[in-house]
DNA sequence: TGACATAATGCAAACGGTTGTAATTCAACC
DNA sequence: GGTTGAATTACAACCGTTTGCATTATGTCA
């Protein structure tokens, strides 16, 4: 039923009676080439069953048809719904998607060095990840292009890149619980990672905070709190390692003490579950005794009918890939830095303070 | 600083003073270099900071080092925590993982004949993807290895496979059920994804019925109740397209009958959130009024304290793409069949029914 | 010390495409 | 009918590795 090979363009080119040179034109839709061999051509192709060898191919081009994704734990939904908009677009083009997983510090000194290189990908998409001064290094120094999908970092506007507003956002979220009439708010955030990396100590000086998404949320926080003539409490402010437990635990001793919030802001909406988690524990009803509301609306939100400051988490996945695409066609041009809004999506975990 | 173009083995060779043909051995760690010119050589390629192409090797030694994962809509939160398994072996490996996401009926059509190549890739895991009776062909004709991952269609004992017993799993939950004392206990599921395949309808006729793990607990379901001596009625069934609206509504139906269950079982989690919350719509609170169960114990199973059957996603990928590698290496061996097992973890949507 | 086994390296073909350039065909025109 | 230029096609090098085989260097033993 098979040959014992797959075909190849020298097969076609045999039973066709020309060269593989033209034939490799022919399937390459080349102008060069008479209609009418064209035709006689592909019709071998098709019942050869041809595919051609990629491998063969990318080395005579050069390019590798490849676009590699580089992202922390795609099992963080906002990630994998991201990830999910790049898929969209990729899977109608002739582009490969090859996924690398950089989470433990170990891969992620090797990692980077190790994925921007031109022989192993065209382009490179960037999500999500926590970015240490001597990353951009080899950033910098990187032969394919980047676009950066929620970049980590501000030192990075010399790339294309799409981002939110994290200040802003977590400035109109707030503004959201003050004319509910909150006015004691708490901040439930994650922490800058600390990648141990000891040989780099010197280097971490010139850059010692790593900003995260939640650190520019609790600035808008802030300004909100501020311009309605609000304290801003220690008291009232969370911070620790991202994740469900982490957060629970940290709403659960902001609870706690004697004067607790009427009202908490998550980072994310995976923290703010994990406030939900304490109050319930603490036999506090939501909204009656507290207001929660998150940010990111990742597909949870909805079943926990979660109040949240939405982000187009697929949107920036295909404008991300979009102009990837774009930036691997046309050599040189301006970098691109998109914005995408963020809009408040109101459910059941808000509510006015009792009085 | 960087030369123009990234160094070769020619270029080491060079500098070496050695042919490409030993570098190669050198760096491919071959016992057939002598030790000294071994390091030489190893530290010049340090220097250049050098990395293989891996299209020349690929076309030269006829493996791709990639292996291709073909998987639905990868947002679901059980098919990406089965990709994490996959991730946490490869990422230590030289393989390269590239994703297929077959959604749309369109993409299938050609998707598995051209991903299947072995010019593309060196074997394939397809993960929770629904068969119909035509792809059986492409499957068999594949050039490379297969390893099916929660495999949708009881023909494929062919391949090598992770399931697990999914009557078993359905058997074991609703007799919980029944242990607490419910008697009256309703099942909500997924239908049968019907392809509109217009071109296949005569194939179809063959295999009527492509059978989904919803079916199969529903089978277990049905035992458990027998055993028990409860009769089973159809006003306790519920099938719709998978997803949490749909099984919202069919929970939403199923509890204004005259007669409601006192216990839902969900195909799965995110099938039972909609439950609950069809639940809580109708004033009902969980567990007293109602009891939720459902299937897998996906991550936000957790977060709303959810009473599910956990089967090991993470496990499943990760011995899947063992298998592969498996396969890949091994030429001839039999095929492996390895069911997984489940466990119930109790939580807080279960308890006996209300006198 | 010469013969011989063995270790180390060189040589060159192969993998399957692409592409610049040379060669051929063909039609049109004077 | 020969010339010319455009349209096709052939030719051959090249992309960067790997690998079987030939060759040379090294060491052993009588």
């Amino acid at each position: 039923m098979s040959n014992k090979h797959t075909a190849t363009i020298r097969d076609i080119a045999q039973i066709a009676g020309v060269t593989p040179g033209t034939v490799s034109r022919a399937l390459n839709s080349s102008t060069l080439v008479k209609e009418e061999t064209k035709l006689r051509i592909l019709k071998i192709a098709e019942e050869l069953d041809y595919s051609p060898n990629l491998a063969a191919r990318r080395l005579s081009t050069g390019k590798t048809f490849a676009i590699g994704v580089v992202v922390p734990f795609f099992t963080r939904p906002s990630v994998s719904a991201r990830l999910d908009g790049v898929v969209s677009i990729l899977s109608n083009s002739q582009y490969d998607l090859v996924i690398h997983d950089i989470a433990s510090p170990k891969q992620r000194s090797i990692g980077f060095q190790d994925v921007l290189r031109p022989e192993r990908i065209d382009g490179a998409l960037i999500i999500s990840m926590p970015i240490v001064h001597e990353d951009i290094y080899y950033f910098n120094n990187s032969k394919v292009p980047i676009v950066f999908i929620d970049r980590k970092n501000p030192d990075l506007t010399d790339f294309d890149s799409i981002i939110i507003d994290d200040v802003l956002g977590g400035y109109e979220t707030t503004q959201y619980l003050i004319k509910l009439g909150h006015r004691k708010i708490g901040f439930i955030g994650d922490i800058t990672e600390e990648l141990t990396k000891p040989e780099t100590d010197i280097k971490k000086q010139e850059n010692p905070f790593m900003f995260t998404s939640s650190r520019d949320r609790y600035k808008g926080y802030k300004k909100a709190l501020s311009e309605a003539g609000i304290p801003i409490s220690p008291d009232y402010y969370g911070e620790g390692q991202y994740g469900y437990r982490e957060a629970r635990e940290l709403a659960f001793q902001m609870l706690r003490i004697d004067d607790p919030p009427t009202a908490i802001f998550a980072a994310s909406d995976i923290q703010a579950f994990g406030v939900i988690r304490a109050a319930r524990r603490l036999g506090l009803s939501i909204p009656e005794d507290l207001s929660v509301i998150g940010f990111d609306d990742i597909q949870a939100a909805e079943l926990m009918e979660l109040t949240t400051t939405r982000q187009l988490l697929f949107e920036s996945g295909r404008k991300g890939v979009e102009l990837l695409l774009q930036a691997i066609s046309d050599d040189h041009k301006e970098h691109i830095n998109i914005t995408l809004p963020t809009e408040l999506i109101i459910r059941n975990t808000t509510a006015p303070p009792k009085v």
